[in-house]
DNA sequence: GCGCAACTTCATCACTCTTTCATAAGTCCT
DNA sequence: AGGACTTATGAAAGAGTGATGAAGTTGCGC
């Protein structure tokens, strides 16, 4: 899915929201220098970032990269550069996202992430999660509330090269929610979205 | 949200399906005559239709306007046109700049439907739908004070290719009122339209 | 190469949502 | 008001989707 956003602001806000797995970010904007995008989201995630400028100078580029961007291309450029260097990106980084702070907490503090350390702490106690089970946990828990089909999943557990079964993202849940949920079949954790995907459960929300 | 069709037929299904803010219709199509789609698109919704084309005479001009058309705009033309136009045609039909993030509000905010997320919030709680009650949401709520038919509701969100009981849409409707409204004798969004369907309701207007 | 842990697949069961139906309630027209 | 027609509603059947345990497969460390 693509999503575009045309200021610097929307584009924040965005990045934020849905959680893409890569930004392509033109630094000219109407409202704020494309730096200050690019400062701001590298600031709260490691979201991949590829920035596209008119200024060819070499300390512009060294000063692109200096942000945090993990490409940087300069106009004018062909479509096809464009795709084949998203392509590189999204296969360095293989579709795991690295984490946005090294503490996630949810649910009050009973379920603690630490991406640092890869810990997870539910009630208090660490759970031992495998690899997938801790990918899992940790795509759909930084977005709580969003809605992650199970094609999306598998490229960001399993990576965008996986070719297998798409329920196979079922069983990794069921797995999960063993370890933990008290009661699987009443999640406080991970929910289904029937006839969509997973989710984390979102806290409830002021107003 | 950018969503591409490369055919007429994908083009028109697409524009009904998704409901999207505007379209850009490009005449050279492989399948069928542009005007053909601006025709359909403009005969079954107020979809704005910004067009493009080869095609500079003036009778051409004329006639992509009299199709409904919102803007013309002839190749080749700049990035920059492109976007200027479409923020002014959306600017036109919205009375603000464009709505990136989609977030209908309704009711003076009693009703917030988030299509990123999917999340319809009413009277500030979140509630849960089903995924044909919140389609059936989101058209209505798409244009309010439009009436649709049965027919059209279950084009939209039943799709297409379904091919039963019409009044399917009423039970729908019941179950949606049952979440949103406060009494579904009186409701206060999805109103009834004797002899015709069912229609958002409209804010009062204020003059 | 063996053994273990993790991953994947599969069959089956459980559950949710959709659709239909029968009947009640409401609306419109004369 | 009465009759004809339209919509609302709850119940129940049916279709589609998810959960689960077990079996099969893969991959890795020893």
């Amino acid at each position: 899915m693509v999503t575009l956003a045309e200021t610097a602001q929307e584009g924040i806000e965005l990045a934020e929201r849905v959680g893409p797995d890569l930004v392509v970010l033109d630094l000219m904007l109407p409202d704020l220098p494309g730096e200050d995008v690019a400062r701001e989201i590298r600031g709260r995630s490691d979201l991949p970032i590829l920035i596209l400028t008119a200024k060819a100078s070499e300390s512009d580029r060294l000063n692109g990269l200096a942000l945090g961007a993990d490409d940087y291309l300069v106009k004018p450029f062909s479509p096809r550069e464009l795709v084949a260097r998203v392509r590189a990106i999204l296969r360095r980084t293989n579709g795991v996202d690295a984490p946005l702070v090294s503490e996630l907490r949810l649910g009050g503090g009973n379920l603690v992430i630490n991406s640092l350390t890869r810990e997870v702490i539910v009630r208090g106690s660490v759970v031992d999660l495998t690899r997938n089970e801790y990918r899992l946990l940790e795509v759909l828990a930084r977005y709580p509330g969003r809605v992650y089909s199970r094609l999306e999943l598998i490229n960001r557990v399993q990576g965008y090269d996986y070719e297998g079964y798409e329920r196979t993202i079922d069983a990794h849940v069921k797995n999960l929610r063993k370890k933990i949920e008290v009661d699987a079949r009443h999640p406080e954790f991970v929910e289904t979205v029937f006839g969509s995907g997973y989710r984390m459960a979102r806290p409830a929300r002021a107003s």
